[in-house]
DNA sequence: ATAAGTGTTGCGCA
DNA sequence: CTGCGCAACACTTA
């Protein structure tokens, strides 16, 4: 599950070895999680040097003279930079750089490829429609996200086009922080419940981009992050005692998701 | 061994 | 607007 805080150290990772690099050959393997032609993709892509890597939610966002290079990992998936003859077994998309370098890219799951045209990043629509980045909001932008919305909020929390870069996977710690049940609905938050998530959020994405984001994927030279499971308070966590209190941790349904809570922290009074 | 569960996302429907 | 189920189809766990 790459999050904002995988995505973010990727970013870094890409921004730091490829820019300046000139990509020579593009192979796909899944044309399926292209948003164009094998062919356009393959054509807006040879011969480009890349100008700079960023991110944006889950979508790391290579920027080069020949137009967008735009990748979600979907449920899982590495970005690895290997010498030529030792990419690894499984990659979807690969990028062969005029070093001798390539870009392997393989996600197991429901993952994108895409390619936008110079200048028509505004056009892709499915990275155009993200909220602002989870780190990126002062807490009065925050508030401002939040006034006027009915739901609960933890959907509002993994909605990407209100808020982009929390995922399924932090999002039971990041709610536990801030000593909030998963299904309080927004109007009935007080500002300082408001102010203790916006904190929660920052903490827990902090704390694990400064161990190299989660211990179950790897960067980009193939080394895991040394966030793991010692490292989640309730998290998966289920039928452990809460850090806190003491109680148990409980794994409950909301919506389409689970959910893992402390039921004497985070306690759901409407 | 077979099946259910799962980190993401967009879509259609109530 | 919001919740919810579904589909995309790989890999782990029960």
């Amino acid at each position: 599950m790459p999050e904002l805080p995988e995505i973010t150290c990727r970013a870094r990772e890409m921004k730091k070895e490829l820019v300046g690099r000139t990509i020579t050959a593009v192979e796909v393997n899944q044309p399926k999680c292209l948003n164009v032609p094998v062919e356009t993709f393959v054509a807006g892509l040879v011969g480009a040097e890349v100008l700079d890597v960023t991110h944006h939610g889950k979508w790391l966002i290579s920027e080069t003279t020949r137009g967008y290079f735009l990748l979600n990992l979907g449920m899982g998936g590495e970005v690895l930079l290997v010498p030529r003859e030792k990419l690894p077994e499984k990659w979807r998309v690969r990028l062969d750089f005029a070093d001798g370098e390539s870009l392997a890219i393989h996600f197991w799951w429901f993952g994108y490829a895409h390619y936008a045209s110079p200048g028509k990043l505004g056009e892709h629509a499915m990275s155009a429609a993200l909220g602002p980045n989870a780190l990126d909001l002062p807490l009065g932008a925050f508030r401002e996200l939040l006034a006027g919305r009915r739901g609960r909020i933890k959907s509002f929390l993994l909605d990407q086009k209100r808020i982009a870069g929390i995922g399924n996977a932090y999002v039971h710690d990041i709610l536990f922080r801030a000593k909030l049940h998963p299904l309080r609905g927004i109007p009935t938050l007080s500002d300082d419940e408001i102010a203790a998530l916006r904190k929660a959020i920052r903490t827990e994405f902090q704390r694990s981009i400064r161990k190299g984001a989660a211990a179950y994927e790897l960067d980009l030279y193939g080394k895991p992050g040394r966030f793991s499971g010692k490292d989640l308070l309730v998290g998966y966590r289920e039928g452990k005692p809460c850090p806190t209190c003491g109680a148990t941790i409980e794994k409950i349904k909301t919506g389409s998701t689970s959910s893992f809570i402390c039921p004497t922290c985070q306690p759901l009074n409407d």
